[in-house]
DNA sequence: GCTACAATCTGTAGCGACTACAGATGCAAG
DNA sequence: CTTGCATCTGTAGTCGCTACAGATTGTAGC
């Protein structure tokens, strides 16, 4: 383990995340505020590291800030069990399947609009003709 | 063709357009200001509805605000052309097509988590372990 | 030591697309 | 006339950052 004590620009370039947004999960709580140099520049360790790391991977994998929050166990004292981290993934997984459903839908709508148009040669354009008239309609939210 | 002058809850109602969102479209120009009640209450007429619709619909196929605004002519003289809107059109099912692919392999990362859990048996959680460790690391973006 | 120049600091405002108030009116039924 | 809902304007909040401005600090070359 090198480096035990990074400024935040080296720490941005190590982890992938963004300057600005490691300062702004320090102000939300998420990521504990480190030591700072003489000058008042934060200096992190290798647990500021990994726990940022933990932030980005839940991030990647869709969990809001929120949820972040809550499995870093920092939501009002007690951890989540391993039964509720579960129930809050599943959760997502049928989040993500409904989206997924909802966008291959409007892919097939938009492809059969979209495959009405012959190339500028049709006097009026399909796809506005569609917003007009609506035969298609989506379902209710 | 009933009611030619209706109110925003009439409007709203008969849409689905939240009565916040109406008054956001006139704000931001998408909508135009109707004319008023002696009472200064906006009273909508059938041109209005079918605009509403329209951006409701463009909206439900995933068009920007913006690109709302240009599919109806509004940005800055000159209306889309047929091949425009098309082109539009598909660079939307392209973008769609690639999340569609995201979500998908995050679900099935998820899933594969969860599918690890064994019920509140095991000693630390698996969901958790993975976030620390991360072997499965998603593509960078 | 001095001078550049880069990095970091704090604080605030902006993005998209709404949504949610507060506090003041208007309107329609009884 | 009163009651109570609908609507009005204006502003602030949401989420998850991102982008400044303007002030300091850190560092490398001379």
């Amino acid at each position: 383990m090198r480096a035990a004590q990074a400024t935040i620009g080296a720490l941005s370039e190590g982890t992938g995340v963004n300057i600005e947004t490691i300062r702004y999960y320090e102000r939300i709580g998420l990521l504990p505020a480190p030591p700072r140099s003489a000058g008042r520049h934060r200096l992190y360790g290798d647990t500021h590291r990994q726990r940022l790391i933990f932030i980005r991977r839940a991030r990647e994998l869709g969990f809001s800030l929120e949820e972040v929050r809550a499995l870093l166990g920092l939501g009002g004292g007690h951890d989540l069990t391993c039964g509720e981290i579960r129930a809050l993934t599943q959760h997502h997984i049928a989040a993500i399947r409904e989206k997924v459903r909802d966008l291959k839908r409007l892919e097939r709508i938009l492809s059969e609009l979209a495959g009405q148009c012959k190339a500028d040669k049709v006097p009026d354009c399909p796809i506005l003709d569609a917003l007009n008239a609506a035969t298609w309609r989506t379902a209710q939210r």
